[in-house]
DNA sequence: ACTGATTTTAGTACCAACTACTAAATGAGG
DNA sequence: CCTCATTTAGTAGTTGGTACTAAAATCAGT
């Protein structure tokens, strides 16, 4: 039970609190077998805040990360459009697409931007995929911005007919061909 | 400014809570315009936790959700697998999978379930997706459990290529022809 | 209008987990 | 031994409550 000093307890201190941040002044005095004034007085000098204000954080910090996934109802964030014509979606690659191991972005998110753009560019009330050809060209990685492009070739019969092409750095990564059904009854997309 | 009768303050209460949990007692009391006492008589009958108690709960559930969220790097669960030959697995279309306004499966989890399948069929360090040609037959719609199957046509010089046929309830509402690559270098998936 | 029950307030004591502050005790180095 | 840094102790005050008692207000039925 050799007490660290001050500067060791200061930095173990830190991590233990970014492992846990549910731990108790009290538990973090045992821990370190210091007076409770000592963990406080630590907590002043790192200005760590205290247990409630760091479980508020992650409360928030959470909520807001469930908000952002259930935005990603249209997954990437439409730059430009020409209903019935033309679309331009931006999708950076974040710590949810990705794989945790090699970082690679999962395929679906890459066939989602591109499936939701194509139903964001025909105007009408409700547009369902029917078919796809994709072909993935190459990996898109952590952080990456993937620009997709959609192109309507043409529209008729309820029927559309879509290209779409997304880049990382201008490099061709994604391409896909996408049969579109759409109807002017109904109320959504899919 | 007519104040609520008990029994429909109570519900508001429940729902207001539910969107927000941060609100105070106090708080609470002004937006019902009754006295703190009131608000907590009412969370004591509707047996809702102190403010506190609800920020560690969303604190530790969220966390929990997003660990489910890496979870999903598979799509779907595995219910039955015979490496490099067949697979299935059930997918539960949930809440957070379906549009809102017309609660149809967005289409790009059905895919990611094939793709998943077809990554974890293959039993090789890494495996991706080179090409597909997809068919959405009907829509996926909330609850309902999708069950996918994929089977291994044939694999050789690092290629394999797979059908996924999903069906809801019998009836077939997606189907995919795949094209992996795989290779024992590297150490995962996508 | 009166009564009895229901609902709402008020008020007190107590709790956890603190902050902010003052002050005393303990170390460690020169 | 003296001194400065570090640690500990102790007090008062805060937030957002619980648990409890009791009074006041409101309502419902006769």
């Amino acid at each position: 039970m050799a007490k660290y000093k001050k500067n060791e307890r200061q930095e173990i201190l830190l991590e233990r609190i970014n492992e846990d941040p549910f731990l108790t002044d009290e538990k973090l005095a045992e821990i370190f077998n210091v007076s409770i004034q000592t963990i406080r007085l630590d907590r002043l000098e790192l200005s760590i805040p205290e247990l409630r204000a760091r479980i508020k954080n992650v409360a928030t910090e959470e909520v807001d990360k469930i908000k952002s996934l259930s935005l990603q109802e249209v997954t990437g964030e439409i730059i430009d459009i020409e209903l019935n014509s033309q679309a331009l979606s931006l999708f950076i690659i974040e710590e949810g697409h990705v794989f945790e191991k090699n970082e690679i972005a999962r395929g679906h998110f890459i066939f989602a931007q591109a499936n939701s753009l194509c139903v964001a560019v025909i105007n009408e009330p409700l547009a369902l995929t029917k078919s796809a050809d994709i072909e993935f060209k190459r990996q898109a990685k952590l952080h990456d911005k993937v620009i997709s492009k959609a192109v309507v070739n043409d529209m008729d019969n309820n029927n559309a007919s879509i290209t779409v092409e997304s880049k990382v750095d201008g490099r061709l990564i994604f391409k896909g061909q996408f049969e579109m059904y759409y109807s002017n009854e109904g109320d959504n997309n899919g």
